[in-house]
DNA sequence: CGGTATCTTTAGTTTAACCTAAATCGCGAA
DNA sequence: TTCGCGATTTAGGTTAAACTAAAGATACCG
C-alpha cells in the first residue's frame, strides 16, 4: 500500500484504447480473438495483429499466434486505469454536471485519455470515491481492485420473483433511452410476469407498469435479489 | 445567433496547439515568426514551416514566407475555442475540484482538446458563464468575443498609486507561487513605494507588508485602478 | 554596397497507426 | 486424411507529424 506505483509511462491513445477494449472482452471470453477485438476498435485485422504483436513485445498482452491474446498483469493494470477513468467520468458527468447517464459514454471516450492520476483522484474525492457508475458498471480502485457483483440477466431471472435492476451492458444511448421508457432504469424493481416460448418475448411489471420486451434485449438488463441490491 | 455555427469539423491537436499558439503570441506581435511560433511549440523550424504551409492552403493562416504569419478569420475561430475550453477548465478545476490556481495550466492543456462543445457549455453554465479565468486571462464567449481590459504592468505602474492585481501573464507555477509569496495574487491591492533607477528593484506595500520585486518579473503582474476593478 | 550571420525553407528520413492485397494457418466435413 | 473455407498473419503502402542536414533569403554591419 505504501509502496510508490512505479513511474508510469504514458500510452499512445491507441494502446490505451487497445488494452482496454481486450480487457472489456475478456469479461465474456477468456482469450481474445483478432477479429472480435477488431471489430470492437473498428480498425482491420491486420491493424489488430500488428498492434498485438508490439504490445506482446512490450509484455502488455500475451499474444499466441492464430489463437488470441490476453492481458499481462501489467497491460491490466494500465486497462483498470482507463476503466477506472472512464466509469469516473461518467458519473462525475451526471452528479457535477446534470449530463444524463444516456449521453455521458462518448465524452467519457475522450477524456479518459486526457485526465491526469491527480485529477481522477480528486473526482473520485468528489464523488465519495464511488463504487459504481451511472450504468452500474464498477469502477475499479486506484490499486486496481473491482468489486464484481454476481447478477443474472433479466431474460434468465425466474417468474414472478421480484428483481432490481443493477447494472446495463450496453452503453449506446438509443438502447438506454428505450430501457429507461420501459422503467428499467438503475435500482427500477421488475418482476417477469409472463415468458413466452421460442424466444418470445417477456412481459414485464415494472413501475410503469405492464411492458414487454425481447429476450435479446433482456439481456443486458442485470438484475439483484432485493435485498442484495443494497450492497451498492 | 439563432443561426446554427457551420458544421464543425475536427482537427489534430497538432493544429489546435498551432493555432493557439498563433493567437496567444499574435497579442504581442502582428506577424508572428517561424522561430518564435517554434519555441513556443517546443518543436523545430522545419516542423513549424511545413505545419504553417498546410494550414496556409487550409486557410487558417496566412503565412507570407520568410516574414512570418497570421491567423485568418477561421483560424481565429478555432484558436479562440482552444482558448475558451482552456480557461474554463482552468477556472472549473479551481471552483469545483479544489485545485489552486498555481496547478491548473498542465491539466487544462491536455483537456481543452479532449471536451466536446457541449461540455465546454456545460462547465461555463456551472460556472455562471465567467469572463476570466483564474490567472485574469480573459474567457472568449462561444461567440468568440473576448472582453480584453485595459491594464498597466506594475512595472510601468505610478508611484504610491494604489492599483488591483488584475491579470497574470505567467503560467509556470514556480512563478505563479513566487508571485503569491509576494502578496501579488489576482485581486489584490498594491502601491509602489520606491522604484530604483538602471533597471533595480521595485519596492511594494501589499497586504502582506513591504516587499521588493525585480522589475521583470513585475512586467507580469497586471494591474487595474481601484474603482475599475470592479468590472470584472 | 557587399559579406556574413541569422533565420527560414526545402529536401529527405523516421515513426506510429492505420490501410489493402496476398499468403498461410487451423479446423470441420467429406 | 485431405480439402477447402474462414480467420489470421505477412507484405507492402499511406498519412500525419515530427526530425536532421543542407540550401536559400534577409538584414545588418562595416
Amino acid at each position: 500500500m505504501s509502496d510508490r506505483p512505479a513511474p508510469r509511462e504514458t500510452y499512445s491513445e491507441a494502446i490505451e484504447d487497445f488494452l482496454k477494449a481486450i480487457y472489456l472482452l475478456q469479461q465474456e471470453h477468456e482469450r481474445v480473438q483478432t477479429s472480435t477485438l477488431a471489430e470492437a476498435l473498428a480498425i482491420t485485422a491486420p491493424s489488430t495483429t500488428e498492434m498485438a504483436k508490439k504490445l506482446a513485445r512490450a509484455k502488455l498482452v500475451s499474444h499466441e499466434p492464430y489463437r488470441g491474446m490476453r492481458l499481462t498483469a501489467a497491460g491490466e493494470r494500465i486497462a483498470l486505469e482507463i476503466v477506472r477513468n472512464h466509469r469516473l467520468i461518467e458519473l462525475f458527468l451526471v452528479e457535477a454536471l446534470g449530463y444524463s447517464w444516456d449521453e455521458v459514454h462518448e465524452e467519457a471516450e475522450r477524456l479518459e485519455h486526457a485526465i491526469s492520476d491527480r485529477l481522477a483522484e480528486r473526482i473520485a474525492e468528489y464523488l465519495g470515491d464511488p463504487h459504481f457508475d451511472p450504468h452500474g458498471d464498477p469502477i475499479p480502485t486506484a490499486e486496481g481492485d473491482v468489486r464484481e457483483l454476481e447478477l443474472t440477466p433479466l431474460s434468465e431471472w425466474p417468474l414472478h420473483t421480484p428483481g432490481v435492476v443493477t447494472r446495463l451492458l450496453n452503453q449506446a444511448p438509443d438502447m438506454l433511452r428505450y430501457l429507461s421508457e420501459k422503467g428499467l432504469t438503475i435500482g427500477a424493481e421488475v418482476e417477469i410476469v409472463a415468458r413466452d416460448p421460442f424466444e418470445g418475448p417477456l412481459t414485464l411489471r415494472t413501475a410503469g407498469g405492464k411492458q414487454v420486451i425481447n429476450p435479446n434485449v433482456a439481456r443486458y438488463v442485470l438484475l439483484a435479489e432485493k435485498d442484495e441490491a443494497q450492497q451498492r
